[in-house]
RNA sequence: GCCGGAAUGGCGGAACGGCAGACGCGGAGCACUCAAAAUGCUUUGUUCGAAAGGACGUGUGGGUUCAAAUCCCACUUUCGGCACCA
């Protein structure tokens, strides 16, 4: 610190070191005061991973969530603002492997250094409330909705391929595989044929898309499209095909069943059931060639299988089906391009108006049979051609009949489908949530009985974590092996644990009752404080997090355990912080670290300039702003607090016009900047008002004025959103009580805001001219006269004839030339 | 390929269709000082001009309008997301 520590100088250690113990003591933002009156706000932060202590990004999310919360907060709401620890995961898991130590030691040290950093990074959290997911107090409440979730059929077992990462050994849920990659260690993803367990949230698909209508507005129109991509609804037809010497047709899944006509073979996904049992009944040659191939398409990962530039490749499986609208035979093909878990995992391929099924009939010269009159047609919305009776008809026409034809002779309906799968949430790795089930050779699955709730983690002592494709948990003999809670004989627990999202699907209902062993969330309080008003974390959960807590909300919804649809009303996405141009790490070398800011420039100015630097859901780079900047600016707010010498309580309306004038501009601009988020526009507001409270100062208002006062306690007002520290004490120092953060922002005064003149312009031809200061209830023709008066407009008009006069008193006059 | 953002001084960024560049960073100058730091004040889009005062200016090209950073169309660049989803 490079202040010296005099009673006269901003000192931010001393600061700092000073008001810390007294918050701790007033505890100013418990939402749980006994019979607390103010109107509930819920402010949310996205938890923290505890990965080590807060860096950077945490200190961009946690100041500008706090800017909201302390702003209700100062608007006379009773605010929950509480924070916890999403604590399970693989991280701990990994680094206790590297170290050889128990995941629980690390992480628990982890939490208490985040917790620690928080509490002097001043954040309003109410601490009463604090949760932590690897707590079995919380995850208890897992396993409890697990079992709601089994009773009514959304958890659920099923054996099928599965995203398989072969670095972190273990099942990947399709949103953890990015463009092929693990997520979370970026190895090429391979499929496994798994028993897995899922949660059904394709049963929500549709209401997941439908609520997001509701949410327009009040979350980024980024996270809402993305959203609605991944859901991935789409309208068309199941069409089947009956298939020579098998008993059961094909379905297909189809978008245009306007071009049925068109369909000259069908493919049927190589990795699917389908594909192997329609094989069966082939010649040894054809077997031979579809195993070569399928052993081929197992072995290939995702990154080789959507590499754009690739042949497309396949076998003809010997097998022929029946195209239901004319009768024609058509070969069925197996290849890699035809997903087995989309649809129905088999299409038909219409060569001539698909650009996939094209390239495929040119590599195995299949025919080719159009079917819109004209190729340049690419809709395809024209007549139809090549389609028997339904010659003629334009697409949309042609699909509807055609459906209707099916429909008729049973063989097709309207149907949609969806790009979201269910959500596969067992792993198979030591440090989550264990599954609450109990395998019984007799019996089959058995939940565990609510009393015997929770299943707790055996300790890791002894256990080898390292990933090998099952649990650890498998080792743990004498916790595995346990009496069928049905039958009483010998049985196995499952070994898998649940995915970390499960965890924060459903955290913010916890906070309502962190410490509860009786219930997952209070339902009347539930009814009180949710939904979460306002959401804020970063977009990287635009998808995963916000999509799985969207669907747990409708599923308590429906259990009758909340009444509402969706978990956070307001969603605000920061930004994220780098450093010259690009994410911070410590390979890059531009790794900034937050604990060396906040000891260069203090608390209070790092969090002003998170807020300050621009848009919230803009990036910020580190290297373009300006810590020292804000902290410069601090001690000139605090300094212009010290130069206040009237009392407290003095009558604010003796005060200096012109400075009260610009105290209650700002008090007016304030609280609508904050709740648009332009929390950096607000910034500004408030060093505008200490400049003119300095002048004020300086000039010959002084000090001993009224309005120094109400403008220094505006200041500390209107700063307490950004910077705590330094506004509780200019508090202070202005003679009142511990406590600005509840002071209350005073409402504008408007009798003093009205102008009774205004700066009126004159545009000639649309470009500036003069500009002179006119009484606000001037009329139209007063104005023209004066605009007409003014020696710089009729030397801009010159010798041009006149067009036209427009006139918008009292502010705007331009005068257009011919 | 498809779907979304974004583009404003040296830099971060402001601007209900009506004074472009608020506020800050950086720069320059002045005051205080033996000096420096700190602080305060002035100034700072480019350009012509001694000045008064002009010209130009919000990625590019068009359009709507008395008036466009703002609305419309096309394009360029760039950043995200999705991507063999039938």
């Amino acid at each position: 610190m490079k202040q010296l520590s005099t009673e006269h100088e901003y000192d931010v250690q001393a600061i700092q070191d000073k008001w810390l113990p007294i918050w701790d003591e007033l505890k100013p933002f418990d939402s749980n005061k006994p019979g607390d009156t103010r109107p509930k706000k819920y402010v949310l932060d996205m938890f923290p991973y505890p990965s080590g202590d807060l860096h950077m990004g945490h200190a961009e999310a946690y100041a500008l969530g706090d800017v909201i919360a302390r702003y209700w907060a100062q608007k006379g709401f009773n605010v929950m603002h509480p924070i916890g620890w999403d604590s399970f995961g693989l991280p701990a898991e990994n680094a206790a492997i590297k170290r050889g130590l128990d995941p629980k030691g690390w992480t628990y040290d982890n939490i208490e250094q985040q917790r620690s950093s928080m509490r002097r990074y001043a954040c309003s959290f109410d601490w009463d409330r604090v949760l932590v997911t690897s707590d079995p107090i919380y995850y208890r409440w897992n396993q409890w909705l697990f079992l709601e979730f089994y009773k009514r059929g959304l958890a659920y077992r099923k054996n099928s391929p599965v995203n398989w990462c072969p670095s972190c050994q273990t099942v990947l849920a399709n949103e953890q595989v990015v463009q092929g990659l693990c997520e979370r260690c970026d190895s090429a993803v391979t499929k496994k044929s798994l028993t897995q367990w899922y949660f059904k949230v394709t049963d929500y698909a549709d209401r997941l898309l439908d609520d997001l209508d509701g949410l327009e507005g009040n979350w980024p129109n980024k996270v809402l499209s993305m959203q609605r991509n991944w859901i991935g609804r789409s309208y068309g037809a199941e069409v089947s095909f009956e298939v020579e010497g098998r008993d059961e047709p094909i379905t297909v899944y189809t978008t245009r069943p306007d071009t049925l006509f068109g369909a000259t073979f069908m493919v049927v996904a190589v990795d699917s059931a389908l594909a192997s049992e329609l094989v069966e009944t082939a010649d040894s040659t054809i077997r031979a060639e579809f195993d070569s191939y399928l052993e081929k398409t197992k072995k290939s990962n995702d990154i080789e299988r959507l590499a754009t530039d690739r042949e497309k490749t396949g076998v003809f499986i010997g097998r022929y089906a029946i195209n239901p609208v004319n009768g024609e035979k058509l070969p069925i093909w197996a290849s890699d391009y035809v997903l087995a878990d989309y649809g129905t995992g088999a299409i038909m391929a219409v060569p001539a108006h698909d650009e996939r099924d094209a390239e495929f009939a040119v590599k195995f010269s299949l025919p080719v049979i159009p079917v819109v009159a004209d190729p340049e047609d690419e809709n395809g919305d024209g007549p139809r051609i090549n389609s028997g009776s339904f010659d003629g008809l334009l697409r949309e026409e042609a699909g509807d009949k055609i459906v209707e034809f099916l429909a008729a002779k049973q063989a097709g309906k309207k149907a949609k489908n969806f790009r979201l799968r269910d959500w596969l949430i067992s792993r198979q790795r030591y440090w989550g949530t264990p599954i609450p089930i109990i395998h019984c050779d007799t019996c089959g699955e058995v939940p565990v009985p609510a009393d015997q709730l929770p299943v707790e983690l055996p300790s890791a002592e002894g256990l080898d974590l390292k990933p090998k494709g099952t649990s650890p948990l498998g080792a743990a003999t004498d916790w595995v092996n346990v009496a069928c809670p049905s039958c009483g004989a010998p049985a196995k627990r499952d070994t898998d644990t649940m995915d970390t999202f499960v965890d924060s699907s459903w955290y913010f209902l916890r906070y309502l009752s962190p410490k509860s062993e009786t219930e997952a969330f209070p339902i009347q309080a539930a009814k009180d404080w949710a939904p979460v008003d306002q959401y804020v974390g970063g977009v990287t959960h635009a998808i995963l997090h916000l999509l799985y807590a969207r669907f747990f909300t409708k599923v308590l919804n429906d259990i009758g355990m909340i009444d509402f649809n969706e978990p956070f009303t307001r969603l605000l996405n920061q930004g994220m912080v780098q450093m010259n141009g690009s994410a911070m790490s410590k390979s890059r070398g531009n790794l900034v670290r937050l604990s060396d800011q906040l000891g260069d420039h203090g608390v209070d100015a790092v969090r002003l300039t998170m807020a300050f630097a621009g848009p919230p859901e803009e990036d910020i780079d580190w290297a373009d702003v300006s810590p020292a900047g804000s902290a410069k600016f601090l001690a000139r707010a605090w300094r212009a607090a010290k130069d206040v010498t009237c009392a407290p309580g003095v009558d604010f309306s003796k005060g200096n016009t012109e400075l009260r004038k610009a105290t209650h501009t700002f008090l007016r601009d304030f609280s609508p900047l904050i709740e648009n988020f332009k929390f950096n526009v607000a910034v500004a507001k408030v060093m505008e008002l200490v400049n003119a409270l300095r002048k004020a100062l300086d000039g010959n208002i002084g000090g001993a004025d009224p309005s120094a006062r109400e403008a220094a306690e505006a200041v500390a007002i209107g700063l307490s959103l950004f910077a705590p520290y330094t506004s509780e004490d200019m508090w202070a120092v202005l003679g009142h009580q511990p406590g600005v953060a509840l002071a209350g922002l005073p409402e504008a005064d408007e009798t003093l805001l009205v102008e009774n003149s205004i700066t009126a312009i004159v545009q000639v031809d649309g470009k500036l001219r003069d500009k002179f200061e006119v009484p606000i209830d001037i009329t139209a023709e007063q104005l023209r006269e004066r605009a007409f008066a003014s020696e710089n407009v009729t030397r801009a008009i010159g010798d041009s004839e006149i067009a036209n006069v427009i006139v918008r008193e009292p502010k705007l006059v331009n005068i257009a030339t011919k």
